[in-house]
DNA sequence: CTCCAGGGAAAGA
DNA sequence: TCTTTCCATGGA
């Protein structure tokens, strides 16, 4: 590999490379990441050119490969910065590691899961569409449905007998034809609201820069909350993963409630004032703690 | 067969 | 404002 493809991303204190890794290949069928060994692949698009590139840890970094696109200057600063966004490096979490010390049920996450961070998903408009296709269905069969979308309308890669898929842009999704969503085992109304999404991201009615902009937490939520087919649970979860937002907690959401009776901090899912109590001890970091509950889970294969 | 999955909107009370 | 119903499907 010619070295000038390659570059290297120091990592900050309390970062593991293995929980990122595990975090991504946890027995699902993501189609928008592919892992081989202890390599992660990952195909973006930087502007209009698909860039696909390779992570592995190395000592104390993190070497990025470009293996098809430019290995441009901007390129790769594009990278340095996208790699930081998605796995938030630039955050000192130290603090939630205090706080989780001083919990009686919790302490046990900073050794357990010791270096793990709040995995993001760059591209709100996926955050979003993602949400939409998986509420209120298992898991494993919402990332089948996902696949059947960004394989039918997303760009890909090809490299080494592999295809490294991109997810769909919203002007390709704003077109798509609502019979065939049906066809991948949309519902009749998650088709309409993606559909419908796409065009508020097309109008610039939904905006990353902008939301991120908005003067406070509420805002945001409500600016998002304002389309169909985002509720309480899509805004708090696309702000905590694709804004990095620290204080989103994605309300009545199911895994979380099942984290929260595993680790004993509530008997039933009614206990809302046990919930709330725990969340307010953990004031500026509830999207970290949410993160580190779901980390918890058992994962079925 | 019934219930429920990393919800949300619309209708009904 | 609060509660109920429907959505699509697969697995338990």
């Amino acid at each position: 590999m010619n070295s000038d493809q390659t570059f290297l991303i120091p990592v900050p204190s309390l970062f593991s490379f293995d929980e990122c890794l595990w975090f991504l290949d946890r027995n699902y069928d993501d189609c928008l990441h592919v892992i081989k060994g202890k390599v992660l692949y990952k195909a973006v698009k930087i502007g209009a050119e698909p860039v696909l590139f390779s992570i592995e840890a190395e000592s104390s970094f993190l070497k990025v490969t470009v293996l098809a696109g430019e290995a441009s200057r901007e390129n790769k600063d594009f990278l340095i910065a996208y790699i930081a966004e998605w796995f938030d490096m630039n955050r000192n979490i130290q603090p939630f590691y205090d706080l989780l010390k001083t919990d009686g049920q919790l302490a046990y996450m900073t050794e357990t899961y010791e270096g793990f961070r709040l995995i993001g998903i760059y591209n709100i408009f996926e955050a979003i569409c993602w949400c939409i296709v998986g509420q209120q269905i298992n898991l494993s069969f919402a990332y089948k449905v996902k696949r059947r979308l960004v394989e039918r309308y997303g760009e890909k890669v090809n490299y080494e007998n592999e295809s490294y898929y991109i997810f769909p842009d919203p002007e390709v999704l704003l077109q798509a034809d609502l019979q065939e969503l049906k066809s991948m085992q949309f519902s009749e109304r998650k088709a309409l609201y993606v559909i419908g999404i796409a065009k508020a991201f097309h109008e610039g009615t939904l905006d990353k820069e902008a939301i991120r902009m908005l003067p406070d937490f509420d805002s945001k939520v409500k600016v998002l909350t304002a389309h169909k087919g985002i509720g309480l649970w899509t805004a708090n979860y696309a702000l905590m993963k694709s804004l990095h937002e620290s204080q989103a907690i994605p309300h009545g959401d199911i895994g979380l409630l099942q984290a929260l009776a595993n680790n004993g901090i509530i008997g039933d899912r009614s206990e809302t004032d046990k919930i709330d109590a725990l969340f307010s001890s953990f004031a500026g970091w509830e999207s970290y703690l949410v993160f580190y509950l779901w980390r918890s889970l058992t994962v079925r294969i």
